[in-house]
DNA sequence: TTCATATTTGTAATCATTATAAATCTGTAA
DNA sequence: TTACAGATTTATAATGATTACAAATATGAA
């Protein structure tokens, strides 16, 4: 516990975020439940129980300040929410229309290799990928 | 003009969508616009000059028509709005993070070409790819 | 301890989009 | 042509995610 908290307190240092217990305390949630690739709401829901006091605008100033700080990124698929990724390594996502869970899928991009690349005489800074498909989970259950 | 409109109605007849008169002018919009990927926004205030009565919601519901029959597809790119695509080629996107336009990348992307493809015991039915950089535009004009 | 600053909270506002129901248009049958 | 059913359009209100704002609270240095 208390090591796990130091070393959540140093990933804010390192990145020039006061850790604060409310930061510290999401940190862990998306550090922990990296592979749910939580909402806001999510973050705020499973939080709300520890931290009876905690608010959706605390929610969200803090997951922007993470963003600004490149701690995680933002997952854009559906136009109508975002969900945060705190994965470090490249990838891309699947989304299942089934089910609307997110997963991550490591796959070998050439253009996602090179950084700062141009193309047609635009500078490249970001590249992003994402699928819409039938998960497996959903696939096993049903046939289609 | 009566020769494109007939194109037009001819277009949407193909779709099995009733070529009324607000959907015909939204579809020669977006044809004629097909650089600019528009939002709802941008389409219903291209065209309230010429038809005042039109109202955002034909916009969204014959988008949203257009959308289901395959006519347009979804530019999602800042989790805020949603633009719409004419273009059927296959292709992905880039937005400039200064001029906030969008442009048109043609890529072969490997990922892209064969359809229906499993990954991780996925089934992939869709393959987005957005980048994100300075466009050409906005690195002409100014060094950084 | 005190004060300035940063953080958190609660509420209201905003923005894109959808829901709803009334009004209008369209095409067809009589 | 008339009348009517069904589709389309409109105006308005509702929703859901996110941000703005200002007051309350916590923090850290002097």
């Amino acid at each position: 516990m208390i090591t796990n908290m130091n070393k959540f307190k140093n990933i804010l240092k390192q990145k020039n975020i006061k850790p604060t217990y409310h930061r510290l305390k999401i940190l862990e949630y998306i550090v922990e439940n990296m592979g749910t690739h939580p909402t806001a709401e999510m973050i705020y829901d499973a939080l709300k129980g520890e931290i009876p006091t905690i608010s959706m605008t605390t929610v969200y100033n803090t997951m922007n300040s993470f963003l600004d700080k490149g701690l995680v990124t933002p997952v854009i698929i559906t136009g109508t929410e975002v969900r945060y990724d705190y994965n470090k390594s490249h990838h891309h996502h699947l989304q299942c229309r089934k089910c609307g869970k997110i997963f991550d899928i490591d796959i070998e991009c050439p253009l996602a290799l090179g950084k700062k690349k141009f193309i047609n005489g635009h500078r490249i800074e970001e590249v992003h990928g994402y699928f819409k498909g039938i998960c497996k989970n959903c696939l096993k259950s049903k046939k289609e």
